[in-house]
DNA sequence: AAGCATTGTGCAATCGTTTGCGCAAAAATA
DNA sequence: TATTTTTGCGCAAACGATTGCACAATGCTT
């Protein structure tokens, strides 16, 4: 109750010196125990609570770790940030959160009110809009720990967590021509310089050109891949003289779109038309077929991302090692992709 | 870049003191506009960047507000997430974010964590494990300001942003009745002692009772109300000899649970049975039929939080002024609800 | 011209911990 | 017993900003 009692206070009421009662608080070895003893029961009686920012000051740790992400309320991304908080809530380390928008300014503004806050580190997806890394060298310069996920770049030197876009989009092909497609088209996200958009186009095209199987131009449809970018993908292929048998879409969001198209249309899926999805979203269990698409475990990415942000802190050597990880994305067969059924 | 300036530094630089410096950055009216150009000047140039814990420990005020959810991913928190961060973000205040994974033990170490992070107050949603609020009086007597918000308690004297759940489920309850559905079932949810549930349940009853629909305590089942949670209360409703023509399922999950349960039994929905979910989740409208639920508006209900959040904070009156606000709940009519057709 | 108010800045303490160094007492070694 | 090592703790200086008070210089009033 009461007001808060500091080391201070402590030391007072114990006839010893602050320095002790840190020590003692901290398990300094050079404290005997029987001090230790004291310490910490007196601590308790008075309901010490360790002051974290004056901590901070002098040891020029917070243990609180920046966390910058497009829109919290992504299923992805929340699930990402349940996958960091598991990790770091057990360690000791706080979470400060906080949102681009996908916009370029703020996810600058989001790192300067970070590094202001002092957090020991951040990790961060980028924003759709950004694509210019400056400011990530910088803070590699800076010393300031540094992990991108999902949506990273590998033109600033950082360490990044991504999933394994290019076989998540392969397998997805891959599965799509096993199910004997031929004609199968694509929806590509626009903003083509994020890594994890071109990597599906190109895990995409190699299963194609493995297989055999022919690419038409036709039959990609760049968009924002939301349900609206869905639809017009599909109202546009099936404009076309000869539409696909099959589509992949690169978001869960547009498959949905393209399938909401198709079943006004009249086409049965998969009977004539076979879907897959991206992400996993929860929806994509629910719907009507439900979609066949790639899970990509955000929530261990989560914990991977703040896995590997504390081994790169707890390293004594500054060393610039970046680490790189990839994790596995797995496809998910549902109805929406069996072909002919 | 290189290390960080710091105001005795810019001090240094410019022949005055770090007083000086520090009220020129912040538009002390005692500082000459002369000087504090010349300040801002230096300061930009050396790329001086406030250290927020040091002015913390002086000041006292971190402008650092901690977020306790129970689960960091789950839709309803996660928009809640993203209406704080709306307005905070733009305040100048950091969210410094925890899990309690609906565990009161969780709930009680998160808070004693952010308390040490010296946040300036917190905003939370009850652990459904909690039934003791000691620990929220505990706050309120040491003057750290609390919000809670959907799953509340009136008990701890505390403010609180609600979504009106009697109203939602009354209206859902009401638009059922109006579809001519009379045998209406409900599935609530264990842990009566949490606000919400207590509340829908009342809505339900009184509608029931305001149109003189019969309530049948058999068809109360109680859950979880998960998707299992659903597909056991309607397992169990229609093992009875006269199943209901309606559910209102507290709870979206347990409708869609309920809802594969009875499709699978060949039942129409809604022609032969009519389903309300709760809290419009974002697969309630993809899925077939569309579910009706009530829209709980989170991203509104965040961004009241923090509103009210630092409209508290700000005001100078320490005064236990405690504000108690409710937001609607709108029913938002699909498919499912259609009695009949 | 004397007195008073205003303006602009400096001084120094303070916020609560941490930590390098020093030093006495106790323990270990010779 | 004399010397070295270890043990246990205190001293005091940080960390980087904020802020009440003091005070000189200037402006204003009469």
């Amino acid at each position: 109750m009461s007001k808060k009692a500091t080391i201070n206070d402590l030391a007072k009421e114990l006839n010893v010196t602050a320095s002790t009662i840190s020590r003692a608080l901290n398990d300094n070895p050079r404290i005997s125990d029987e001090t230790k003893r004291l310490v910490k029961e007196a601590a308790k009686r008075a309901g010490y609570r360790l002051n974290g920012v004056a901590s901070a000051l002098r040891s020029g740790r917070t243990y609180t770790i920046g966390v910058i992400v497009p829109t919290a309320d992504r299923s992805f991304f929340s699930s990402i940030v349940r996958g960091i908080e598991d990790i770091t809530n057990k360690t000791g380390y706080n979470l400060m959160i906080c949102q681009s928008n996908d916009s370029n300014k703020s996810e600058i503004e989001d790192i300067n009110a970070l590094l202001r806050a002092q957090v020991d580190g951040i990790v961060l997806s980028i924003a759709k809009e950004t694509s210019d890394y400056k400011h990530f060298e910088d803070l590699r310069e800076r010393g300031v720990p540094l992990v991108l996920f999902d949506r990273v770049t590998h033109k600033a030197g950082v360490s990044t967590v991504t999933v394994d876009d290019y076989r998540g989009a392969y397998k997805a092909t891959e599965h799509l021509i096993e199910q004997g497609c031929r004609r199968i088209a694509t929806f590509v996200g626009e903003h083509q310089h994020i890594n994890i958009y071109k990597e599906r186009f190109r895990g995409y095209k190699d299963a194609l050109a493995d297989y055999k199987v022919p690419f038409y131009s036709e039959y990609v449809h760049t968009s924002s891949l939301g349900i609206d970018g869905g639809r017009e993908g599909a109202t546009t292929m099936w404009a076309l003289p000869q539409p696909p048998d099959a589509i992949f879409c690169q978001s869960d969001f547009s498959a949905l779109g393209a399938m909401q198209f198709l079943k006004e249309k009249g086409l049965k899926i998969p009977h004539d038309v076979a879907l897959v999805g991206f992400a996993n979203e929860p929806f994509t269990a629910y719907i009507e077929p439900a979609l066949t698409t790639v899970d990509q475990h955000p929530v261990d990415m989560g914990q991977t991302v703040a896995k590997l942000f504390l081994e790169q802190i707890e390293s004594e050597d500054t060393s610039t090692l970046t680490k790189n990880i990839t994790l596995n994305a797995d496809l998910v067969i549902r109805q929406s992709s069996l072909f002919g059924r």
